[in-house]
DNA sequence: ATGGACCTTCCCATGATGGGAGGGTCAAGA
DNA sequence: TCTTGACCCTCCCATCATGGGAAGGTCCAT
């Protein structure tokens, strides 16, 4: 299979198959004469496990750590276990941190009257609120 | 107020302020002789206005549109209630998507024995799931 | 043999932020 | 007055995953 073939059989853009070849992530099973990526059912198994854990959240670091236990056979499954609890746990922090926004706007909105008026108690919240102790350094990974 | 003086003033970094001078969205008051940023009192709490919007999830481009109508005296509060709006929005269609992660990842780390053992529902869930049907065009801003 | 649909590599952009180099400026103390 | 260290300036580069596009080579069906 050549990279469109492969690319309509995974889902995953060509693009992005031959980013992930540069990384070193999935490399092609060989080349053509003419320098053709091929590849054969191996990396496209490997491209739809990478494209199935992007949608569930995970970084690429961790998706390398996890395509390398996939490829282990004699891997324990505590490793794989502990990657995705530690997810988890990202994702319930942004979660919580996002409703916690939604919910602060949530209050300003419902006070703001929302017609021809310019006064407006989300401004004056943006003017004088303090923002909420931890600013919370970001991993600098995970936007899609 | 210089820039390090105005960082401290407002807990941005001289780094960012900087930046959002570039970007046309706070300019500096003056600068001196030495061409050193000048700020004042009017920047300074344009300077923390972003700041807590960025706290709140805001966009650079929805904060951009925040300050013009903080700058408007006349602004109808219909605006910027339509702006806060549209986040909360966004911010909960966000907050689904990755409750829905969290729970997946939750149920397959829970079937998971996390033990010495290779055989695991959570690598068998990658290389078999199907992704949810729609991969959420996600808006390029909001990672921090 | 021609044309169109592929493929290749290479470069650039995103958004918000930080790091750092190379050089100028200021103020306090000797 | 000179030095020193803490500032400030601009400019460039990196992040992370992804897409756009140019310039050029390849393959296949007509």
């Amino acid at each position: 299979m050549n990279i469109g073939q492969a690319s309509k059989a995974t889902g995953v853009t060509a693009k992005m198959i031959r980013y992930y070849d540069e990384i070193d992530l999935v490399r092609p099973a060989s080349r053509t004469d003419s320098n053709y990526r091929e590849y054969d059912d191996r990396q496209i198994n490997e491209l739809r496990f990478i494209k199935r854990a992007r949608s569930l959240g995970f970084s690429m670091e961790e998706i390398t750590q996890l395509l390398s236990l996939w490829r282990d056979r004699g891997r324990p499954s505590r490793e794989v276990k502990a990657i995705a609890d530690r997810h988890v746990a990202d994702l319930d922090a942004r979660i919580a941190e996002m409703q916690a926004m939604a919910n602060t706007l949530r209050h300003l909105s419902h006070c703001c009257a929302g017609d021809d008026r310019p006064d407006c108690p989300i401004l004056t919240d943006l003017t004088e609120g303090k923002e909420p102790s931890e600013p919370a350094r970001r991993r600098p990974s995970f936007n899609r």
